[in-house]
This record gives C-alpha cells, structure tokens and sequence, in this order.
RNA sequence: GGGCCCGUAGCUCAGUGGUUAGAGCAGGGGACUCAUAAUCCCUUGGUCGUGUGUUCGAAUCACACCGGGCCUACCA
C-alpha cells in the first residue's frame, strides 16, 4: 500500500443497463461501492467513483420498438429515472457516463484497433437464427419452442426447463420468433471475434498472482476456463443492432459487452476532461515517478468471468492498466427467497424510496456484507428489528437523550474525564477502517456498535438527569457528562459517515459542523456551540414495511397487466350513469383512504418551482362541448379564459362527461402547451383530470366557487 | 454428476488449536425515567450438524457422512 495519503483509487460499479430500473438487488452493489469510496475519501484519499448506463443491445433495440420510440429516446429516459433512484440513495458518482457516447466510441476504437495490431481479431461465419420478419438475428431468448429431447413446449433457444437437456435454438422442434412469432430461419453471418488464446497465460498468472481476486474465484477460473485451450470471444453483432459500428467493419456492431466495461473508461475520460486530468494518470500503467493508479471494480458474481478474464485481457492487450482488485458480491433475497414480483417482494428503488429511509437500507447492507460472494438476505423484520435497535436505540438515543443539556452553554470548554472512553473508541478506529478497506462492513458496524453500547452505559451511570434536577450546584458536572455523551455520539457519527451520510451531515449540524475527515474520530470536542436537538431518524414501524410489500405487489400487479405483447384494445366505454359528473361517482370517505392509487403510479423524479412554473395552469370556463363521433375517448370543448380569450381542446373524457353537464363549468387548463394536430382538429391546450388505480373514470379538477377563469394556478 | 461455501443460544452472527464458547436481538426478572416504550443491570438458553481420527489440548486441523446454499454440468 502506498504512503498513505498518495494513494489515487478509481472505483467502478458495474454498469445498469438502460432496460431497467433500479431495484433494491442492484443497491447491494452501489451501496457497497460507496460506501468504500466515501471511506477512501474520508480517510484522505484521491478516491473517484465512476459508473454510466449500459445502453446498447438486442434488448434495447426491441424494447424501443415495442415502445415506439427511438433507443436513444429510451435510454435518455432511463438514465432519469436510473439518477433519481441513485440519488435518493446517496449514491454519489464523480462522474456518471453513458456507453452510447463519443469518449466511449473512441476508447472502443483505440483498444480495438490495437487488438487488430496484436492479429488477436479474427473471423468467422457463425450460424444463428434469423427473424425474416422483424429483419433480425435472434439472440438464444428470443426463440421459443419443443424441446426437441423431451417434446415439452414453449421452451427457450438454450435449455429446456422441463427435462434440463441443453441444445441449440437451431434444434428446437417448431421455433418460432418471440418478436413476430415467425419462423426463425437459419442463416449464416459473418462475425469477429478476439482470440484469447495467445493471452492464456498471462490470464492464468494474472487470475492466480495479481491479489486482484479472490483465490477462491480463481481456482474457479482455474478449473471452468484455464484448463483448457480459451475459446474464442463473440464480439461482433450483424445489423441491425443498437450499438457502434465497428469502423473497419462496416455492418458489423460491437457486441454490448464489448462496449460495456469500456464505459469505464469513456467515464473516466469526460470526468478527467471536465477537470484538465489527463486519463493515463488513472488508467496508464504508470511511470517512475508516478505509480499506477489502483483500480477497484465491484461486480456481483453473475458476471465474474467478464471482469476476470475477458475485461483482464481487453486492458492488457490494449497496455492499460489492470484491475488492483476485483470484488465480487452475491445476490439479494427478500426474506430468505429471490425477489418475486408475485410475492410482493420485487422491490423497486423508488418504491423503497417512498416508504423508507434510504440510509436504513444503506445501514443495513452494510451491517450484512462482509466481503464475501455470498447472498445478502433482506430479511424485513430482521432489518426493523435491527435498524430499530442500532440506530435509533443507540446511536440516535445518545444524542437525544443528551444534547438538550448543552444548547445553553455547548461543549465543555477541556474534555472531561470520561474514563477512557473516547479513546477507547479512537483507538478502535483503527480496527473500523481496515475492516472497510477489506469491504468487510459487517465487522466495521458491530464494532462501532459496541462503542454506542458503552456511551449509552455512561449515561446510564452518570445519571445526567439527576444532575439537571439538582440545580446550579451540579450545572457544571451536568456540562460534562453531557459533553463526554455528545462526543462519543460525534465519534460514532464520524465512523458511520461513509455507510450514512446524511445522518452524519445530521450530526455534525448537531455539534461540531461538518464531518470531513476520519481524523476527526480521534480527538473530542470541546466549547462547540450545540445546536436545538432535531430529530434525526425515525423508527420503521410495521405498518411502513406492509405499505412498501403493498406497493411492490401494486407496482408488479400494474407491471403485468400492461404486458401483454398483443396491443392492449382501447377501454371500453364506461355506462352511461357515469356521465352525470364527479359527485357521483365519489362515496364519502369515512376512513383511511386507500393507498392504491399512489402506489400503482408512484411520483414522478423531484422538480424544481422553476420546473412547475414552466407549466402555465389557468382557470377556464367549458363555453361549448360537443361529442366526436368517430373518436373513442375524446369531447371537443371551446374554454374560455375570460374576455374573447377562447381555446378549442380536445379532452379525453368522453364516456365519463355527457357533453350537456360540461357547460359553463369551470375546469383548469394547461394554457401553454404546444399546439397538437390530432385526427379531428388542432387541440390547444389540455384539461387537467386525475386517473388512475382504485377507481375508473376521469375527474375533472374544479376551483373554489369565485375563482374567475383566466385566473392562474401556482 | 462435479466444484465451492456454509452448518455455533429461538433469530442474525463473532470466535478458526490453548483457561469454565461469546455479542446483538428475542424470552424472564429488576432498575431508571434524560431519551423515538428508547437506556442500564441481572438472567434463561448451546453435547459448537454427526461420527472417526491427529494432538498434551479441537468449535477451530484431517477424513467420512448428514443437512442447507451457490455455481456448473454427459468436458474443471
């Protein structure tokens, strides 16, 4: 290890892909990691935490289809969706990139290009299935069919889950294309591929020797890919295919796990080139007087032989740097099972982040991975059970239990006999930052746990309570106690910062100011001012753990009904006893009300004031409304915004509105937005209604009696 | 079928050759009342999966078996 503030240490997550979105088994890994680049930064570091989206791919390409949009249009939409949920859960990149950008085409190139000079590029036809229809190669899971040992049907391309045989899509008994259902025809394609032969080994020395993994992967990797002679790697995709093109083969794509850990690099590049850093600095193998930066990439074990083997000889080929470390994690269960959207326990990111506080998760991660590529289990109760006890028992309870003792006066002026307290924790420090340096987060947190145990143990012996009853006479012991009390809740919060912080942003407004450096564990506080105490956690209660498993079945239940691939036929219009207006339709509410409709569309990303006030919203009154015969769902209404201010606007509420009962109401209108051409007419505007789970129909938005239209809504 | 990992108190786990095996949570009893029914003290609870070895000494090492998990499969 170098001296130990000289170390450089870039860190990477593995790459989301753009297809999804962030559930809480991805978190493992992001919180892992940053939890691991906060600590380097805390501790003094040069630490960069680098991640992008993974955008390219046959997935992709179909989805953007199905959704009629372009891929880019997705993957811009993902990667909103993918920053919101990281940022909710203080995942805090240096720099987040995108595998469909310049930096990463031209990295693509450059290390392809040297591939080519070391003739470690050859090529090949491969015989795969084709889609005459949709006009594209079939990767393994988009063919289904007969088994052809045991005759079972609607068996994917690769294996069959009825008797297990594995085969080829090529031998399934009546293919047929899960895109358009036709039938796949086989056809020939010319592919390239890296031969990794010639690198054998210097991988098999590298896996063994290098300390970047673990001795038990690589004896795997020993035995499952070093025994024998390396196959050659696929990394090329015919067109059509959401990707780069490979320049000096036209019609050719990079396949996305060519490009994929690439954008590692492409990363780091823009974040060097928005701060005049030159990229060898991270990713050169350093000179004489300038070590190799060290390289940490945390993965889970799904894709170990990509990082190990693959990735490892992409960046040795190429004369980059090679992987310090390479840390595999497992997966997540919920209460002891995969995740399942059936059972209510496939739990979105964002559902979480509407029910719970993130840095209980955070918490709770950490108190589970020690290293090692076991599975985590999120088991709930045990996670309330646990959270409950640690952080709000006893870590939370030091200072609220204490701190009100010193909003007059602050901190004693010289730190106070405590026992030995404090420095027993600061020598413990220690023992905390090598357990986080090795990932082993679990032995981190029991041990400053212990140390929230002893603090609550002092104040139990030390009675500040008492002191504060005696009066004058005892003020000044009561200032110590208390002191000694709020010190070691500081120190805990100093050791907690990399796994929670916004708790310790929490704690040092509490006392002392911002925590900046690990250093600060090792030396109390004294004449600090302490601010009002505020609360600073608050327990998980059952009911916010059903809440959450409600909304994950919800979320799933509304997943699966908007699945069906065959278009969904437009609603059926609802009976006319429905037209008579919102009034009707809407029984008193007596109790709670139903958590259903927030939950199958939970909020949308946070927005600015400057965001909302974009949106121009006005009151206005319904002057005509009259039926569209050919149209399915929509009245053509003339608004009025007042004076000879008129609108023509098309609204999508036939079936729930009779046209008649619409006249001279007033509703809101979004007065600003962009003409639309629709089939019947130009729509200039939009009425507002709420829809949506719990209840059919559309409800109109109506203002306080003597609002006046044209009147703005802010 | 093969490889790897795990099996310690009701639960989650620490302890990996050396005094009567530990912690947190849960259970029981008590104290306190500052604190988010939080905290503190005491306490119940384990033939350390089973068996056989190695050793002066085994939860810890070896072998076999049983049970669980992960990975991978007519190739390690």
């Amino acid at each position: 290890m170098a001296a130990p503030h000289d170390r450089r240490i870039l860190v990477t997550s593995a790459l989301p892909y753009a297809n999804g979105h962030i559930h809480l088994g991805h978190l493992v890994e992001y919180v892992q990691t940053d939890v691991f680049v906060r600590f380097q930064k805390l501790r003094g570091h040069r630490a960069i935490y680098l991640c992008a989206d993974d955008t390219h791919g046959t997935a992709i390409m179909i989805r953007a289809r199905g959704e009629g949009r372009s891929e880019r249009a997705l993957v811009a939409a993902m990667r909103e969706a993918h920053l919101a949920d990281f940022d909710g859960f203080q995942i805090a990149f240096d720099h987040y990139g995108s595998t469909d950008s310049d930096a990463n085409r031209r990295l693509c190139d450059m290390i392809w290009s040297r591939l080519r000079a070391r003739g470690l590029v050859v090529s090949r036809d491969v015989r795969q299935l084709y889609d005459p229809e949709a006009g594209v190669f079939l990767a393994d899971r988009f063919v289904k069919g007969c088994c052809p040992k045991c005759g079972a049907s609607d068996q994917y391309g690769d294996s069959c889950e009825a008797c297990g045989a594995a085969y080829t899509p090529a031998d399934l008994v009546e293919p047929r294309s899960t895109l358009s259902g036709a039938r796949p025809e086989v056809r020939s394609a010319e592919h390239l591929f890296v031969t990794l032969e010639p690198l054998h080994d210097f991988l098999a020395t590298w896996t063994r020797s290098s300390g970047a993994i673990d001795p038990r992967i690589a004896n795997y990797l020993a035995g499952h890919f070093l025994g024998e002679p390396l196959r050659d790697w696929d990394v090329s995709r015919p067109a059509p295919y959401f990707g780069f093109e490979i320049p000096d083969a036209p019609g050719h794509f990079w396949y996305v796990w060519f490009d994929a850990p690439v954008g590692y690099i492409a990363a780091t590049e823009e974040w060097c080139a928005a701060r005049g850093e030159t990229l060898a600095t991270w990713w050169g193998r350093g000179a004489p007087n300038e070590p190799p930066a060290e390289i940490h990439h945390f993965i889970g074990k799904d894709i170990t032989y990509f990082h190990t083997l693959f990735w490892p000889a992409m960046l040795e080929a190429a004369g980059l740097a090679l992987p310090t470390r390479v840390r595999i994690h497992g997966f997540l269960t919920v209460n002891g099972q995969k995740m399942s959207k059936s059972r209510g326990t496939f739990l979105l990111a964002r559902t979480y982040l509407e029910h719970l506080d993130p840095g209980m998760l955070r918490y709770f991660y950490a108190a589970k991975l020690s290293g090692g590529i076991d599975d985590v289990d999120l088991d709930l109760d045990e996670f309330a059970a646990k959270v409950n006890a640690d952080l709000v028992g006893k870590v939370v309870n030091l200072a609220s239990r204490t701190a009100r003792w010193l909003e007059a006066t602050g901190l004693s002026a010289a730190y106070p006999d405590d026992g030995g307290l404090f420095a027993r924790a600061a020598a413990d420090g220690a023992e905390i930052a090598a357990a986080y340096e090795d990932c082993d987060t679990a032995r981190a947190m029991r041990t400053i746990m212990l140390a929230a145990d002893r603090a609550n143990a002092y104040v139990d012996a030390e009675q500040p309570w008492k002191l504060a009853k005696a009066g004058p006479a005892s003020a000044a012991r009561l200032q110590d106690v208390a002191s000694v009390a709020l010190n070691l809740f500081r120190q805990i919060a100093v050791y907690l910062a990399p796994v929670l912080p916004a708790f310790a942003a929490q704690a040092g407004a509490l006392v002392g100011g911002p925590i900046r450096s690990w250093d600060e564990s090792q030396r109390p506080l004294t004449g600090s001012p302490v601010a009002p105490f505020q609360p600073l956690m608050k327990r998980v209660e059952k009911p916010h753990l059903d809440a959450l498993l409600a909304a994950a079945r919800a979320e799933a239940e509304r997943e699966a009904a908007a699945r069906p691939p065959t278009p969904v036929p437009a609603p059926a219009p609802p009976p006319a006893s429905h037209s008579g207006g919102p009034t009707m339709t809407t029984p008193p509410t007596t109790g709670p009300d139903s958590a259903e409709p927030l939950a199958a569309e939970p909020l949308a990303p946070e927005c600015t004031i400057d965001d909302f006030t974009k949106v121009d919203l006005r009151v206005a009154r319904i002057v005509t409304a009259e039926e569209v015969p050919e149209a399915k769902k929509l009245l053509k209404l003339t608004v009025s915004f007042g004076g000879d201010a008129t609108r023509t606007v098309f609204a999508g509420i036939k079936g729930f509105h009779a046209p008649e009962s619409l006249v001279g109401r007033l509703v809101v209108v979004v007065a600003n937005l962009a003409p639309r051409q629709m089939k019947f007419g130009t729509s200039e505007g939009m009425v507002v209604a709420a829809s949506g789970a719990g209840a059919p129909g559309v409800y109109l938005l109506s203002p306080d009696s003597g609002a006046l239209p044209g009147m703005r809504l802010r």
